[in-house]
DNA sequence: CGCGATATTGAGTGCACTCAACTGCAGTGG
DNA sequence: CCACTGCAGTTGAGTGCACTCAATATCGCG
């Protein structure tokens, strides 16, 4: 509950980059103290790259400020985006227990604030505090569930319904009837296997059919839930 | 390296479903042991089920002996074919340290013999042994290295091409020219997100342009690996 | 206000789907 | 021993969804 901001005069804007991450946050101060030892913080511009596919992997990314995109790119050159992380999200994780290599890229979406770990830091944390071990398998068996029911939508679903089960996804999320696109036409068609115009075409039709209403390229409302998921 | 069947009269046939799985085999007898006492064998005819969506899930599943695969059933009854598991793989895992309702179905494919490991008694193993921990950490990550891939090809790749990706995958997991296929035509195409038809009629054109050689419904040979992929 | 980037709309094409018929093979029983 | 049955796989014909390429409209920003 209680953020205890001026804990730790010396480290500034650091702290917070711990203590927001579901993997830390449970843990007491002077346990995150200790982890906040181990976290570096770099500042990004606009569309810049965090890292590519070959690069050598051995840190932990955890975004503190702004946004980012993990993606991947086919031998053709066609991308597919696989997420959009906030503030709290982390990445680069894979490269951390098995393979060392990246496979996918990251890019700044906006200007951000990421907090970098070393994996050797991170496995001395991991013996350190077990319970950590366990947050991040509960966090890898959420993002493995989402892959898998992602996957499974590919499989099983035509453009529309990805689509609309992508704004239903981001309903729950946030939670309003006001939904905010969290990047652009393009990203979207490169996340849901499609292409821009289809995008921009089968929301039209969603729009004629009544279910959703677009007030701008990002911001939509949902008018009828239930419908859309039919 | 030696496999102490002799070790434990009692337990029988049960002891190597614990040592042959990559998340335990590498601790020492004694701890095995531990972990036996919490492990239940149970027998499957092909074909039946192992559990259900909507199913309370709080048991882990390892199979022993025998062929399994796990789906997920669209609304429309479209089905997705998750992963087939082999000897040692094992499934059951996401919920044990998130949600609790299965999300995909499990069968049988041939007569089975899996294993079953509850919930609290893995949560105690894993206290008592965090190196277990690290192990499926590895495991979940390679995992979701795989499902990621998995949805890029979905995303970025032609039927064809997937198909084709996917014998290449078969073939390097085999090691052999000789490719043996785990599955049905109707499995495969649920795994690739296509028809049974399509994938005879795809099969069919990498035969006659020379990559592949059909020498029954399910044993191929592939011919021309770098073609293959191209 | 003007420019470039982003988004929409239009026309035409092709890949993969559906539905249907046919073939091949394994197991069963006369 | 061979016809019979049923399932798995293949092949064929026709259709439609989503793609590509191109033109136009709109947004965001200096």
């Amino acid at each position: 509950m209680s953020s205890n901001d001026h804990l730790c005069g010396c480290h500034g804007s650091m702290q917070s980059c711990v203590s927001i991450v579901p993997i830390f946050n449970h843990l007491q101060p002077p346990q995150m103290e200790t982890i906040m030892k181990a976290v570096r913080t770099r500042t990004f511009k606009k569309g810049e790259s965090i890292y590519r596919a070959g690069d050598f992997s051995d840190t932990l990314y955890i975004v503190h400020k702004g946004k980012i995109k993990t993606y991947r790119l086919a031998e053709s050159g066609k991308e597919y985006l696989v997420s959009v992380l906030h503030p709290g999200d982390f990445s680069g994780e894979y490269a951390l227990f098995s393979e060392s290599i990246h496979e996918s890229y990251a890019e700044t979406l906006e200007p951000s604030e990421i907090c970098t770990i070393q994996r050797k830091d991170l496995q001395g944390i991991l013996e350190k505090y077990p319970e950590v071990a366990l947050k991040i398998l509960g966090e890898f068996s959420r993002k493995l569930e989402q892959s898998e029911k992602q996957t499974a939508y590919f499989a099983t679903e035509r453009v529309e319904s990805r689509i609309a089960l992508y704004l239903a996804d981001l309903q729950r999320q946030q939670g309003e009837r006001l939904v905010k696109l969290p990047m652009s036409r393009k990203d979207l068609a490169a996340h849901l296997g499609t292409t821009p115009e289809t995008v921009s075409r089968k929301l039209a039709d969603l729009e004629s059919g009544g279910y959703i209403r677009q007030h701008s390229p990002k911001k939509l409302e949902i008018l009828d839930l239930d419908g859309l998921l039919a």
